[in-house]
DNA sequence: CCAAATAAGTGGAATAATCAACTATTCCAT
DNA sequence: ATGGAATAGTTGATTATTCCACTTATTTGG
């Protein structure tokens, strides 16, 4: 593995790091931005980022545990019971004790929720547009390749 | 430009569309783990990630004033005026209103502040080490490359 | 040079996230 | 079967963030 300027830059305890030369540094401040732009598009339509990363993950899953959302939104299980009810609050989504584990609560998009995520994809494409437009879909690709990785190495 | 398969799995517009293929809803989720391991370990030392950009930032700028900080953070200027309070509480940072502008105030590290930027970075060190441990320098570069360009189009 | 516009920051109420302690249920090894 | 460990979720106190209206200071166009 060659390990020259770059990884020194990039890493915190080099005397060569800097925020400029830090991928970590950059990636909480591209994800900042992208929840600042989000928000200003969500909040109009009376949704926010938490809200649709739910909504997302229970159009894939259908059917999903507190427990499974929290952990693919890498949100706190505490913070998730407390969305999770303020969504079913608002009839986005529909909660209920599992019949064969007393201790799970399924989670399940509602019609409501469904069109919601309809008007969210139309905004979350809008900055998709934007931020992508440029971009080949090989960097793309790269990119996310990439993302995965390093998650998977923190996981 | 070409725009294939992976534009299209990326682009919440698009039917083919899906979380797992989309670079937001990854990258979110990256951002998420990696603070959720710095607050782990930054937590000890009675650090957390917020107070930890903000260090960073002043040990790059040595004096900033709180919207300067706020916009290179990326967190919005009232949440900023209340973490710069609390920091210079701490003693970690110390504020002074500009003798040239009487609107602006000027934050700098304490010594204290500078303190901590060692024992930080020596727990993100960790974090780096492991997130970036297999990929090359290069991976590295483009990685960086990408986050900043993609930065720049929404910002 | 002054009024209007803009910029920087503050304060308080409302909302949300976090921590830690707790309940209820299930699993498992004996 | 049964008691201890593990899992899933909940709750309340605490802390942090957000929104927004407001103050004060500076800049600028006429």
């Amino acid at each position: 593995m060659k390990r020259g300027k770059i990884w020194r830059q990039a890493n915190p305890t080099d005397p060569a790091f800097s925020p400029e030369t830090s991928p970590f540094f950059h990636l909480s401040r591209l994800v900042g931005l992208y929840h600042l732009r989000m928000d200003a598009h969500l909040k109009p339509i009376g949704m926010d980022v938490p809200r649709w990363r739910v909504i997302n993950i229970l159009h894939e899953h259908e059917c999903a545990t507190i427990s499974t959302i929290a952990d693919l939104a890498v949100i706190r299980v505490s913070t998730m019971t407390k969305l999770v009810y303020r969504m079913e609050g608002e009839r986005l989504v529909s909660t209920a004790v599992s019949s064969t584990d007393g201790r799970v609560t399924e989670v399940r998009l509602t019609e409501k929720g469904r069109n919601a995520l309809d008007q969210v994809r139309s905004k979350a494409g809008l900055i998709f547009e934007r931020a992508f437009h440029d971009i080949e879909d090989a960097d793309i690709q790269t990119f996310m390749t990439l993302t995965r990785k390093i998650y998977d190495n923190i996981y």
